[in-house]
DNA sequence: TCTGGGGTCCTAGGACCC
DNA sequence: TCTGGGGTCCTAGGACCC
């Protein structure tokens, strides 16, 4: 049961890559919101020892004058996201059954498909390089755990062409390429499992294929043995090919500069509260319950931290911005305290459910539901048509204080007209 | 000066019930 | 001094992922 995992390399810095030419083959990382952390990093950038996650300025201070020698992107979601539409359409056509796994990777069937899994890897790379410009990584493994562990050695062994396929492989092959992998690099183990994994003496991928896995579920829990067991090419995981819905969809960001008034949180809670219903609407849910947070930051030394958040049941389940922003309002004046200057806040939509498979409220008017429905659809089309924001409730602002610092944003080449890429013939 | 955002699942332990 | 047994449900926290 051949599955392939394929995953875009540096995703996000090969995007930028594409469409500026002059940035290929040089050191490139992308920063996350508020141009805090590095979040992708082009081959000559990891070479540089920029590490992922860290904060830019403290990498930019290591790097000293080679710093100059990094560009730094702010993120370009509208970029990414298309590109990776693009991406995934073109995989699809490999194989009926895939999963889209994140921005950037795609699980996809190949049994049953002709020719050989390697063959058809290589396709896939050649077919995605020459439609889109970004190059990927293609592993094969009886599972998707060691599927998984493919595309990391086809990311090392550069002389294999970005292809691995660990089913052409004899047993004792595929042990000699585990033998020296991290126990953290497996998918499933992170840094503390990994650490208390080397109290027991399992340090490496090949290590924990081996560890009896009723052991392992004592030691930890049924998802590492899951996981030990997959390494031995026993199926646990199962392609899941229709994404399910969310069961909680949250909006949070940190602010471009700290703000202490209520006002102004308030207005940042409006409009977070705002999207994440816009992303409710769009999988046709209701929340039953919201929760707003506040916090200062968690880095200054010159103040204690504070963090507060509160839950705020709805009356009835719901998907009506009006509504939602209500409750978080109420939920914000209950944590709010003068003083903290506040870095960070965000709402979490939870107790969701279809909208179509709600018990009609006894007490409620009757074509209140209707109107409400209509105008959430309204508001929802016009964002679609003229952008996002285009049409807000009244107390949003179009610069606040708090907005997102993104300092070196490329334009948004494929999804806005006035930002076209234009070629200088 | 400057430290992301958005998810999932599992487990332990408390509350509550008979 | 000595304080039952067994079950369910919920939540907080911890771990993981990209």
């Amino acid at each position: 049961m051949p599955v392939a995992l394929v995953d875009c390399n540096s995703f996000y810095a090969s995007c930028e890559q594409v469409f500026q030419p002059r940035l290929q083959g040089r050191a490139v990382v992308v920063l996350s919101n508020n141009d805090g952390c590095v979040v992708a990093r082009s081959r000559e950038a990891k070479a540089l020892g920029i590490k992922m996650g860290e904060p830019w300025f403290q990498a930019r201070r290591r790097l000293q004058g080679q710093a100059e020698a990094v560009t730094a992107l702010s993120s370009n979601y509208a970029l990414y996201a298309d590109m990776s539409n693009r991406v995934m359409r073109i995989l699809g056509r490999f194989s009926p059954r895939q999963e889209v796994y994140s921005i950037d990777e795609s699980f996809l069937a190949l049994d049953g498909l002709p020719g050989p899994p390697a063959v058809i890897g290589e396709r896939m790379r050649a077919t995605v390089l020459g439609w889109t410009g970004l190059p990927v990584c293609v592993g094969i493994g009886p599972t998707k755990t060691l599927a998984k562990l493919a595309n990391h050695l086809a990311k090392q062994h550069l002389a294999w062409a970005g292809v691995c396929d660990l089913e052409a492989l004899e047993a004792g092959e595929v042990e000699r390429l585990l033998a020296p992998i991290p126990v953290g690099e497996v998918w499933g183990v992170g840094a503390r499992l990994a650490q208390r994994l080397a109290r027991l003496g399992i340090d490496t991928a090949l290590d924990l294929r081996r560890a009896p896995p009723a052991q392992v579920r004592r030691h930890s829990s049924v998802m590492l043995e899951r996981t030990a067991l997959e390494l031995r090419g026993i199926a646990c995981l199962d392609l899941e090919m229709v994404s399910p819905d969310k069961q909680q969809i949250r909006c949070s960001r940190t602010f471009g500069a700290t703000v202490s008034s209520l006002a102004e949180l308030t207005e940042a809670i409006t409009s977070f509260t705002s999207r994440a219903a816009e992303k409710l609407r769009a999988q046709q849910g209701e929340a039953a319950a919201i929760l707003v947070e506040i916090r200062s930051s968690a880095f200054r030394r010159d103040a204690a931290p504070y963090a507060a958040s509160r839950v705020v049941p709805l009356a009835a389940p719901t998907a009506d911005t009006r509504a939602l922003v209500a409750a978080a309002r109420a939920g914000l004046n209950r944590i709010y305290k003068p003083g903290p200057a506040y870095a960070k806040a965000g709402v979490i939509l939870l107790d969701l459910s279809r909208a179509a498979e709600r018990q009609p409220d006894l007490f409620a008017e009757p074509t209140a539901d209707a109107r409400s429905q209509a105008l959430m659809a309204t508001l929802d089309q016009i964002n679609r048509r003229f952008g996002r924001g285009s049409l807000t409730l009244a107390n949003a602002r179009p610069a606040p204080r708090w907005r997102r610092r993104e300092q070196f944003r490329s334009p948004r080449y494929t999804t806005r007209l006035d930002e076209l890429p234009v070629a200088h013939c």
